[in-house]
RNA sequence: GCGGGAGUAACUCAGUUGGUAGAGUCACAGCCUUCCAAGCUGUUGGUCGCGGGUUCGAGUCCCGUCUCCCGCUCCA
């Protein structure tokens, strides 16, 4: 990890945001060969999702109406009521720490707080449920916590603090006077700003059932931890779609995309064995099924993509916070329903980390003399690849750089290209190697001659002779 | 959030009992070079993460703080 860091920052993929002033937790910002990789990144995902008939894309603005929160159940989830623990400082929140206590540690608890109620044989079901209860019973709780809940850290009891509430979403003021009656949020996912233009964008476009709603764009969630490079950070970008289809359809929808989205890595280079998915057993507020897509990181598995039923729930909330229909009518049928939604979203920043690390490569190489060394090389796909091909002089004389700087010249108005006359050649190959150049084109004594140039491939290090004037010929091919 | 490690040139790292900040790589200019990083000459680049303190004097000792990495914890 700490190579693909230094690499990252050489080479200018990423830097830490702020650096001169100490960096700031959790924050990266994306140098020249990044911001081309992400860019690909998204650019291949928007064309694989939207290049499609029934696929309409939008950009909804970042600051939405406060109520979009309160009917999404952010407000109201995404708040989560912590505890510190005086004597060893561990924080912890405390729906987790409820949860996880015992059956028999839950019984003794409840036995204690109501002795006539919980003396004699007593269901398990009616435990959990008595004690969710007193979880959710704001009076309660706190005694709940002091009482009988020992600090899972240094066994201590009585140690914890008031529950405080930590709200995930970044608030701010709309206008200049800082009012609570001005609080806005930023968004804390795309995914609200395709619910709410739902029947806009249908009836904009005449889509009809099924069809989709694809988002690239920023949302920011203020995280108690950030971790691991990319991966969790409070500023991150997301590319997502919610698919609107008729209920019952819905499970076979679900299957459809969980297919197309693997496909999707798979196409851009991954490795199957870097991919698995993982199910959630414990669904959120508003999902009927959810499964994520795991890349395996330096550091462990970790969710580039979720893809979720979110049946009607967010469409219905709508409806309810804000009085207006969000129903389809069906010309067909002549029925008018809430849709249901298949969810797919895709971490940007966390796809962007995964393609670099499963791109990134140390290979031992026989050197001109007949020993062997170490290449760092990224095998990007070529889609993906920020540069898409080098021009070398192999010496600069003889007019052999003028041709080069000619093909660059012309070449430019189609692809991202790098000219490198610096340095010995076999240095100009291992420093495209190591940004992940697919193909370098070598301006040599016998292009002087016959007008053909060597290409070199990054990952195979084969060379062949094509001629000078189908170079662009030949890259346009291999970029479809 | 807890525990451990680390912050010195763009990168990787030296830096002695506290006494004038170094190397290699990279980059840049030039020379040399006809296909896989290593030749020659020169040059740029550092308030030693930041802020205090002790001292005649701090990269070095003390306190605070920020950031990154690793392991736990966590991730509707």
């Amino acid at each position: 990890m700490e190579k693909i860091v230094s690499l990252s920052k050489r080479r200018g993929f990423i830097f830490q945001s702020s650096e001169i002033y100490g960096g700031l937790n959790g924050c990266w910002d994306y140098g020249p060969l990044g911001v081309e990789l992400l860019n690909n990144v998204k650019q291949a995902w928007w064309r694989s999702m939207t290049f499609r008939e029934n696929i309409e894309g939008i950009d909804a603005a970042i600051i939405m109406h406060p109520k979009v929160w309160e009917a999404s159940g952010h407000v109201e989830n995404f708040s989560d009521p912590m505890v510190d623990c005086k004597q060893c400082k561990a924080r912890y929140r405390v729906d987790i720490l409820l949860d996880e206590l015992s059956l028999k540690k839950k019984k003794e608890i409840l036995r204690e707080i109501e002795p006539q109620k919980f003396s004699g044989q007593i269901s398990d079901e009616k435990i959990h449920a008595r004690f969710s209860e007193l979880s959710a019973d704001e009076k309660k709780l706190p005694e709940l916590l002091q009482k009988f809940i020992p600090c899972p850290n240094c066994g201590n009891k009585q140690t914890f603090t008031e529950a405080r509430q930590f709200n995930l979403m970044f608030k701010t003021f709309v206008g200049p006077v800082e009012d609570t009656n001005n609080v806005v949020y930023l968004r804390p996912e795309t995914a609200q700003g395709i619910f709410v233009n739902f029947l806009n964008v249908q009836s904009a476009s005449r889509q009809k059932l099924p069809f989709g709603i694809a988002q690239i764009g920023k949302a920011f969630r203020n995280e108690i931890n950030t971790k691991n490079f990319l991966f969790r950070t409070r500023e991150f970008e997301q590319m997502e779609m919610q698919f609107f289809v008729k209920p019952g359809s819905d499970d076979m929808w679900f299957e459809y995309w969980r297919e197309e989205r693997m496909k999707w890595f798979l196409e851009l280079g991954m490795k199957p064995e870097k991919l698995r998915w993982h199910k959630h057993e414990k669904l959120a507020h508003y999902a009927k099924g959810a499964f994520d897509i795991e890349f395996e990181f330096p550091f462990g598995w970790g969710e580039i993509e979720g893809i979720h039923n979110r049946t009607d729930y967010d469409l219905s909330r709508h409806e309810q916070y804000s009085g207006k229909s969000m129903k389809y009518f069906d010309e067909e049928t002549k029925e008018k329903f809430t849709p249901y939604v298949i969810e797919t979203s895709v971490g940007a920043s966390r796809s962007f980390m995964a393609f670099l690390v499963a791109a990134y490569d140390e290979e031992k190489v026989p050197t001109g003399e007949g020993g062997e060394e170490v290449r760092t090389v990224l095998h990007f796909h070529p889609q993906l690849a920020p540069v898409k091909a080098a021009i070398l002089p192999l010496v600069n004389r003889d007019g052999m750089d003028t041709i080069a700087r000619n093909l660059t010249q012309e070449l430019h108005k189609s692809f991202r290209i790098f000219y490198d006359e610096s340095g010995a050649i076999g240095r100009r190959y291992r420093r495209q190697d190591e940004i992940g150049t697919p193909y370098c084109f070598t301006i040599d004594s016998q292009t002087l001659q016959d007008q053909t140039v060597t290409v070199r491939e990054r990952d195979t290090m084969k060379q062949e002779r094509i001629a000078l004037t189908s170079v662009k010929k030949y890259l346009s091919e291999k970029f479809v």
